[in-house]
RNA sequence: GUCCCCGUAGCUCAAUUGGAUAGAGUGUUUGGCUUCGAACCAAAAGGUUGGGGGUUCGAGUCCCUCCGGGGACGCCA
């Protein structure tokens, strides 16, 4: 149980009716945490006050029409004191809690007995699926698509520590009835200008391929190009370190019909009805703003209806509590209609999970370069990963939160990659890595010796690693992850730089050790849900 | 026209989801290596959180309004 947790209890103990905030100041004079309890106490119970007050509120601590700080000064004194050296009241009415050290030395001791499973949970039944990038068979993966991709690589891997089962999914836009597929066919013969690139990317090295192509119809042509561009897209990705449990691929649900099968659910729930030659969907009545087509007067199922495939797919047969997709900033007004028909489904609203990731904007030179895929011109994600080097870009783009608007100058991401604060953090682990070569450990160590305001500052950062963790497995603000190993980072060199591991006193050598591995254990464990490497030497 | 996102230090971004004196990096100026790695540490300077109004013990965060930037409003995916 992490320090924050039993915090949480103690002040459950004393307080048992309110829910309270517990968290860590940004001014070391506020404590190691904090809690602003005191005024969520007292509104209780001035609200309380008009109406007929529930009895026992509070515990009936608080006096009716009490001030926060009255409220917080009666508090305290039925908070168990065992955790904390001191406990303040401070401002107008926060409840400020110091340690004792010897809490935080066993929680040193806690970190080194259970090392790489220090913050993971224990296994959780529920599972969740993560569906990102998704880019289309028709070009290799853009920048734009990279920022997705390393979010839900990370989100994947937070999750999983905290204990859920998670499978990342990537879907495959293939289906030979879809629109960019035939064009893609037709592209091949040059009857079709979307895709000018594709002669260069894919087909000159294989004037045989292309041959056999130009020979098959369109549709069979476009499917079976769109494979040789989806399986170079996956090299990529697994040449970056990106892991995908399934690649499912659009064409699928038409082959084990899929489709159909949703089509008539909808049907036989009275939820479409035919219009103009097409066959329309009644979301409006569940939350949407207007109906969306099912199927096109052509007979062609929309994009719509696949998805919505696709995803029943993955409620019912998959049997995943949690589905969870990240996607661009263009596809947001997709959401309002798709939510409604998960709604029409029967299938609970909020165990859909879209995370909006903001345009990427490209620059140069200050100015705004349109990437285009139509002439070509557009950066890879594989072309910034080789310049800008794997573990930097990683880090460049998960430290944004997804909301962020991004202006990516490539020429500038180059030049700065050196100032990266990934290798700040790396840099951490090799210094840690050198004294841990260094540093002989003659015996046990006696924690109780590490008593200086570094050492105790790095505990206090290593403890709420698992506060962490469990943050992000709830709200899934990746961010938070480069921001934590940041400032573990930088507690680890404010100690290097004032004490001395490697000394004649072989008792503080060996408690500073310990403490040193420690701080690597969990660094280390940060840096692998980031996708970064730890590296022993640099 | 309707809807969504964003606007914070010169620049790139945070801010524990309504908490305390708005923080980091980078850039600028300055100081620190005969001892475990100076890709480090320390200090200074830098802000009317786009403007205005409101809600309350408390607002960068919530509401209204205006300004600016991006995106979506297909029988494309």
């Amino acid at each position: 149980m992490s320090l924050r947790t039993r915090i949480q209890k103690t002040l459950k103990d004393a307080a048992p009716n309110i829910d309270a905030v517990i968290e860590v100041p940004q001014r070391p004079e506020h404590g190691d945490y904090a809690t602003n309890i005191a005024f969520l106490l007292a509104r209780q119970n001035f609200s309380a006050e008009g109406g007929s007050a529930p009895g026992g509120s509070a515990g009936g601590l608080a006096k009716k029409g009490a001030s926060s700080k009255q409220t917080a000064e009666e508090l305290i004194k039925n908070i168990d004191a065992e955790l904390f050296e001191r406990l303040d009241v401070a401002g107008s009415g926060f409840i400020n809690f110091f340690l004792k050290k010897e809490i935080l030395h066993n929680e040193l001791a806690d970190i080194l007995s259970k090392k790489e499973s220090y913050g993971k949970s224990a296994a959780k039944k529920e599972r969740m699926n993560v569906e990102f990038i998704s880019a289309n068979p028709t070009g290799p993966i853009t920048l734009g698509n990279g920022r997705g991709a390393f979010l839900g690589d990370a989100l994947v891997r937070v999750l999983r520590y905290a204990g859920f089962a998670v499978e990342s999914d990537f879907y495959v836009n293939d289906a030979k009835a879809g629109g960019q597929v035939q064009s893609l066919g037709r592209a091949i013969r040059g009857e079709d200008d979307s895709y000018p690139y594709i002669e260069t990317l894919y087909l000159k090295d294989n004037p045989d391929v292309k041959e056999t192509l130009e020979k098959l119809p369109v549709e069979e042509a476009g499917y079976q190009l769109a494979q040789i561009i989806h399986k170079k897209n996956e090299e990529t990705l697994k040449k970056i370190g990106i892991h995908i449990d399934t690649f499912f691929h659009e064409q699928d649900l038409y082959n084990d019909k899929k489709i159909e099968k949703i089509e008539n659910l909808f049907s036989e729930k009275k939820l479409t009805y035919q219009k103009e030659g097409a066959v329309w969907l009644t979301t409006s009545k569940y939350g949407d703003d207007k109906d969306k087509v099912l199927i096109r007067s052509t007979g062609a199922p929309t994009y719509l209806l696949t998805d919505l495939a696709y995803h029943w797919d993955k409620f019912i047969r998959r049997k995943f509590d949690v589905v969870i997709n990240i996607l661009g900033a263009d596809h947001h007004g997709t959401v309002q209609s798709f939510r409604a028909a998960l709604t029409a489904l029967e299938i609970e609203k909020d165990s859909f999970v879209p995370i909006i990731t903001q345009t990427v904007r490209f620059m140069e030179h200050g100015k705004e370069r349109k990437m285009s895929k139509r002439k070509g011109e557009f950066v890879t994600f594989e072309d910034l990963v080789g310049e800008v080097g794997t573990d930097a870009t990683r880090y460049f783009f998960l430290e944004k939160s997804p909301d962020t608007h991004m202006d990516f100058d490539i020429a500038l991401a180059r030049e700065q990659s050196s100032k990266n604060p990934v290798y700040y953090i790396q840099y951490a682990h090799a210094r840690m890595s050198s004294i841990l070569r260094e540093a002989q450990s003659p015996g046990d160590a006696d924690y109780a010796l590490l008593s200086e305001k570094e050492e105790l500052a790095l505990i206090k950062k290593m403890a709420q690693f698992p506060d962490i963790i469990e943050d992000t497995a709830n709200d899934y603000q990746v961010h938070r992850i480069p921001r934590y190993a940041y400032e573990l980072a930088h507690a680890f060199h404010d100690f290097y730089e004032k004490h001395r591991v490697i000394q004649e006193n072989k008792k503080l050598l060996t408690a500073r050790r310990a403490l040193i591995e420690a701080t690597q254990v969990v660094l280390q464990q940060t840096l692998n849900i980031l996708g970064v490497t730890s590296p022993e030497k640099m």
